[in-house]
RNA sequence: GUGGACGUAGCUCAGUUGGUUAGAGCGCCGGGUUGUGGCCCCGGAGGUCGGGGGUUCGAAUCCCCUCGUUCACCCCA
């Protein structure tokens, strides 16, 4: 056991898992960029105040969960706990508004997160999120949670569920939660101890409790689909006949709470089985109110975020494993004696062919070699030998098919590429 | 932050009521083929038994503390 151990929450992605999530990301870039996505990268730090103001300062995530920490320069730095608000800041930063609305990005990166680590959950994770600015269009919130289905689909995915939800604007959510607040003071001889603390910090989160005398409590309780305004009543039934007219199947769940502040009408959630007790691959929504908090126009805006461990983990779960690890083509092997030069020529002109060769560096001997071939899941080898050399020839052996030939050095590419 | 479970080779794990040089399988290195993989056979390397303290003639094994991992709560991707 060595000192020194990767920090709580992190780990290394060693091959072939990291060669698994690196095909996923590709798999999912490609799926945003199929959607009218481009790529835009933010800073992995921030401003500790861009996430206070746009996620909300009572929240768990600002109040606990942020790794934050003075620089040298005495500012106040943040490494990112999520990809919204920087992508917004950079929206306002760089005036992407001039390059045509929507504004459509997505990003890839790591994301951190302070907490206690289990089952699904890493104090750093990789999120993929894409963002859509600049229209209020509820067809926009469609697109944006139909990319998780049709990743899914791709993935070959089946075992989750879409929860969706409006939970209101500016206007008539606060309205609402004052009057479910009134509702839960009332009927406080009804709930645990902790539905009645989260009353005053967070009253929508009562709907989450497993209490079974909660539970009966809240039959009465309202709803927020009855106290929604009709401009966000009309949004939210649009979102939801567009999310038909697309083929996707969901559940309303009217008890469903994002933990960000910002959120505004749409509010959605992909689940699934198996995984444990973090069972969310994906969440999003709306957050209409977002520019403006952060000192820009107001400016619509819709997106969503997906943890990539979990989505793997899902992938595990279902049996699934799409990804095959892509094998090295080429290994050259030198029988022990031969020179250097000949082995560096025609290990430099299959790289340059394009094809992925690879040879020894530990100075075994050929038996070694072959089998180092083969954990490399080579699928051919070229032996070069002293004979061989003499008479301009090699040895090319098939590993899959277990035959070789002596060929003439000259046209070694080419036979290669035959076998190939 | 709270609670439970668990820490023995790179990995997965044995280790009998505390007893002498701590084991297996896989993996790794080498040999069986002085120029040939995957199967088989033989050999080898590799362990402060998470760390510290205590009990004992003697501790991987019992006790305490500590660190770590893991699962759950809270909350979330």
């Amino acid at each position: 056991m060595t000192r020194y151990k990767a920090p709580r929450g992190t780990s290394d992605l060693v091959f072939p898992d990291s060669e698994k999530m690196e095909r996923l990301i590709e798999t999912a870039c490609a799926l945003m960029r199929e959607r009218g996505y481009r790529r835009i990268d933010t800073p992995i730090l921030e401003d500790t105040e861009l996430f206070a103001r746009s996620i909300g300062e009572e929240t768990d995530i600002v109040t606990k969960e942020m790794y934050n920490f003075e620089d040298r320069g005495g500012e106040s730095l943040t490494m990112r706990p999520e990809g919204t608000a920087p992508v917004v800041r950079a929206y306002l930063e760089r005036g992407l508004a001039s390059r045509g609305l929507p504004v459509k990005v997505y990003y890839v990166g790591p994301m951190f997160r302070r907490e206690r680590p289990q089952a699904g959950r890493f104090r750093q994770f990789t999120q993929i999120g894409g963002e859509a600015i600049g229209s209020e269009d509820p067809f926009l919130d469609a697109e944006i949670i139909s990319f998780s289905d049709a990743l899914f689909a791709r993935l070959g995915l089946e075992r989750y569920r879409l929860l969706v939800n409006s939970v209101g604007c500016r206007e008539c959510r606060p309205a609402y939660v004052d009057r479910l607040r009134s509702f839960l003071e009332a009927m406080k001889g009804g709930l645990c101890e902790q539905c009645v603390r989260r009353t005053d910090t967070n009253p929508l989160r009562v709907f989450d409790c497993k209490n079974e005398r909660c539970r009966a409590t809240l039959k009465g309780a309202p709803t927020i689909g009855e106290h929604l305004c009709p401009r966000c009543r009309e949004h939210f039934d649009a979102l939801l006949g567009h999310l038909d007219t697309m083929g996707m199947t969901f559940e309303v769940d009217e008890r469903m709470v994002r933990g960000l502040d910002y959120y505004t009408n749409t509010a959605f959630e992909f689940q699934f089985e198996g995984l444990g007790a973090q069972n969310t691959v994906c969440g999003g929504g709306r957050y209409d109110g977002l520019t403006e908090e952060l000192g820009g126009p107001p400016t619509p805006g819709v997106g969503y975020s997906m943890g990539l461990e979990r989505l793997l983990m899902a992938l595990e779960a279902e049996g699934l494993d799409p990804f095959v690890p892509e094998r090295l083509q080429v290994f050259l092997a030198a029988a022990p004696g031969v020179q250097r030069e000949p082995v560096l020529d025609l290990l430099g002109r299959l790289r340059a062919e394009g094809i992925s060769a690879d040879t020894d560096f530990m100075g075994r001997g050929l038996k070694a070699q072959m089998k180092q071939a083969d954990r490399l899941g080579a699928r051919v080898v070229v032996m070069i030998g002293e004979e061989e050399l003499a008479s301009g020839e090699v040895t090319l052996r098939d590993l899959d098919a277990s035959e070789q030939w002596r060929v003439p050095a000259k046209g070694l590419v080419e036979r290669i590429r035959q076998i190939l």
